[in-house]
DNA sequence: TCACAAATGCAACAACGATGCATTTAAGAA
DNA sequence: TTCTTAAATGCATCGTTGTTGCATTTGTGA
C-alpha cells in the first residue's frame, strides 16, 4: 500500500535501472514531498551513507529520473522530472518558485514560453528563479 | 595612474565608506576583470585573510556596490552593480550569461523586459541563468 | 594627534561534495 | 534455487566554501 514505494519501483523498472536501497528511498521521499525536496531532507530521512546518497543522487540526474534546482543563498532541492527527461537530454520548460514565507520550492510550468535573444551569442539553455509569496500563504 | 584604484576609490568615497585594504583590493579586481570574477581569482588575488574577503563581499553586497551570480554546478561569481543599486535595494534588470568554452560569465542587459507571470503567486524577484557560447567563442 | 567604531587576522567549526578501495548486493544465467 | 558479475554501498579521508568569536589593528573625523 505504499503508494510512493510503488511508484519509485515502477520507474525504475520502466527506465532499466536496478532497484537499489538507496534510489527507493530517494525517489519515494521525493515522491512524498509534493515539492523539490530539500537536501537535509533526504539527509535526515534516506538511510545510507553521505557519500552513497550524493552518488545515488547524481545518477538519478543523469539518468534523467530528477532534476536539481538551486535557491539562494546556497540550498541544493530536487525533484521529479518529467517524462521527456531521460539520460540523453534534460528539457525542462518549467522555472524554480521559491516562497519567501514557508521556503517550499516548487517547479512551475509557464503557459507563454520565454524567449530570450541576445546578440552574437547562442543560447543552449535558461534557468529562471523566482522568488515571492506561493498560493497558500498568500492567502494567510 | 592605476584607474582601477581610482575607480575603486572613487566609488567608495561616493557612497561615503571606508576605504580598507581589501574593500579597494575587490573593487579594484572585479573593475579589472571586466566581467563577473570568479571566487577563486579573489581568494588568489587579494591579500587578505579568507574570512575577511568573505564579509567584505557581503558588505559590499550589503551596500550595493557588487553583486553575486552563481553558476552550474556551483561556483560563485561576483559583478559591479549599475547605480541604480543601494543598501536599500538590489535592482538588476539582467541576466548572467556563462560561456560553456570560455567560462566567463557576463551580465547581459536585455532589450524587451520578461514578464513572467504566475497565477495565484506574488512575484517578487526573478533571476535568470543562461548558458551557451559568446561572442567571442561564437567567432572560433 | 587622539579616540573610537569598524575592519582585520587568527582559530575553529560546520556543511557540502568528491574519491579510492574493500565489501556487499541486485539481477540475470545456469 | 544457486551462482556469477558488474554495480552499488560503506568507510575513511580530503578539499572547498562559508561562518563566527575574540583579540588586535586601522581608517576617519574631531
Amino acid at each position: 500500500m505504499n503508494e510512493a514505494l510503488n511508484f519509485a519501483k515502477e520507474l525504475l523498472k520502466l527506465r532499466g535501472l536496478k532497484q537499489t536501497s538507496s534510489r527507493l528511498q530517494i525517489l519515494s521521499a521525493i515522491k512524498e514531498y509534493n515539492a523539490a525536496i530539500p537536501y537535509s531532507e533526504l539527509q535526515d530521512t534516506v538511510i545510507a551513507d553521505r557519500s552513497t546518497l550524493y552518488r545515488t543522487l547524481n545518477t538519478l540526474i543523469d539518468e534523467g529520473l530528477i532534476h536539481k534546482a538551486k535557491t539562494e543563498p546556497n540550498d541544493t532541492y530536487y525533484a521529479m522530472c518529467g517524462h521527456e527527461c531521460s539520460s540523453n537530454s534534460h528539457s525542462h520548460q518549467h522555472l524554480h518558485f521559491q516562497c519567501t514565507i514557508c521556503k517550499r520550492v516548487t517547479c512551475e510550468y509557464l503557459q507563454d514560453e520565454i524567449k530570450i535573444r541576445l546578440p552574437n551569442h547562442q543560447i543552449s539553455s535558461v534557468e529562471i528563479n523566482a522568488q515571492g509569496v506561493c498560493k497558500l500563504c498568500v492567502a494567510v
